[in-house]
DNA sequence: GTCTATACACCGATAGAC
DNA sequence: GTCTATCGGTGTATAGAC
């Protein structure tokens, strides 16, 4: 398992500009372009110190996406804390710049299997991120016929994010207002202005 | 431009198999695993043959996504055409066999310049599809706040099947028959049982 | 139409000097 | 902690035999 080599500290500015870097290739030219070599450059380093730093190249894809992941759950669980946490859900969850990042690991998911694996295990875990906070609003509501789950309903709401946030990187922009108004709508419906507002 | 080479004829079946090859790769290992050596070893052929039939990797991938694109546009059409259009369009886009080839086409036009054209050109085509078959029934269901725009439901139900198609071949499959059943209830709410049916 | 042989670039990874 | 040097492997692509 382990490696016959020095590894670098885990607290190294060096170790956490390569994570930048992955991110900042990732988002420029997607996940097929992350080589040692590509990654390094981007940092203004020598490629040999990625594997200074990391074992291998799983073991620095895996370190900046559990890294994106902890920053990404830090602000959704802010979001989910504030006064209409579907409202605010959405806010983070159509902020182009993370949903690129977040597709871009689902993809590489589909053929990296260290990487499938944590995507597997935060995905179970995001289905669950408070759910305390949305389960009230969305029955409040009151749905006629079906129950709304506000399991579905925060899923639906990422997934739409993370299709605009990647088309709006493509560039395709087409039908997006009317999208963005569509999601506006049924979440004002579901999560209705509070009374002291 | 054109390559100082021989290419084969596009009416022959080896090219259609390295079509066929292409796309059971990027389902089984996703986009980043279409070398010309996977390809052709999964076709059973040698990859030197990929040169012989496409002048390079671009146009194989090229002529493999308009192959994709005109048997997606075909089904579409022909669910438009039927009953119940949004019923029908719901159930195309939520098969995970087309949807996970969507999804990595669209991923890997983050990065490949040829493929983006390409999405950009169908992205804008897709909007307009069949929306004079659409436009009635979601009138008919009357929203009192803000009119549904056709366009802007048929985007979110594709952007819920892509999403729930990759998820699906990642192996991630929580809250998924939640967020089946809410798109089922939206689509039976917008598209009501004809009075005859 | 398919093969062998080959070119040259880039890849991940390691060894060892400084 | 960062460097030079280097390895074997794989990538795209071409030339030419059969």
């Amino acid at each position: 398992m382990a490696v016959n080599r020095r590894i670098g500290a885990e607290s190294s500015a060096t170790r956490a500009a390569l994570m930048d870097a992955v991110e900042a290739v990732m988002r420029e030219d997607g996940y097929a372009a992350l080589t040692a070599r590509r990654v390094a450059e981007r940092a203004g380093l020598k490629h040999q110190l990625v594997f200074y730093y990391f074992e291998n190249m799983d073991e620095l894809l895996l370190a900046t996406y559990r890294r994106h992941i902890s920053h990404y759950r830090d602000t959704m669980e802010e979001a989910l804390r504030s006064d209409r946490p579907l409202h605010a859900f959405w806010a983070v969850n159509s902020n182009a710049r993370d949903a690129v990042l977040n597709v871009e690991f689902l993809a590489m998911s589909n053929h990296n299997e260290v990487v499938r694996a944590e995507t597997v295990r935060f995905g179970e875990e995001f289905r669950n991120m408070g759910l305390e906070h949305i389960a009230l609003p969305i029955g409040g509501a009151g749905q006629e016929k079906e129950p709304l789950s506000p399991k579905a309903v925060m899923m639906v709401i990422n997934f739409v994010g993370s299709l605009l946030g990647l088309e709006t990187a493509i560039g395709i922009s087409g039908a997006h207002p009317e999208i963005r108004a569509l999601v506006d709508w049924c979440v004002d419906e579901l999560e209705p202005t509070p009374v002291g507002g």
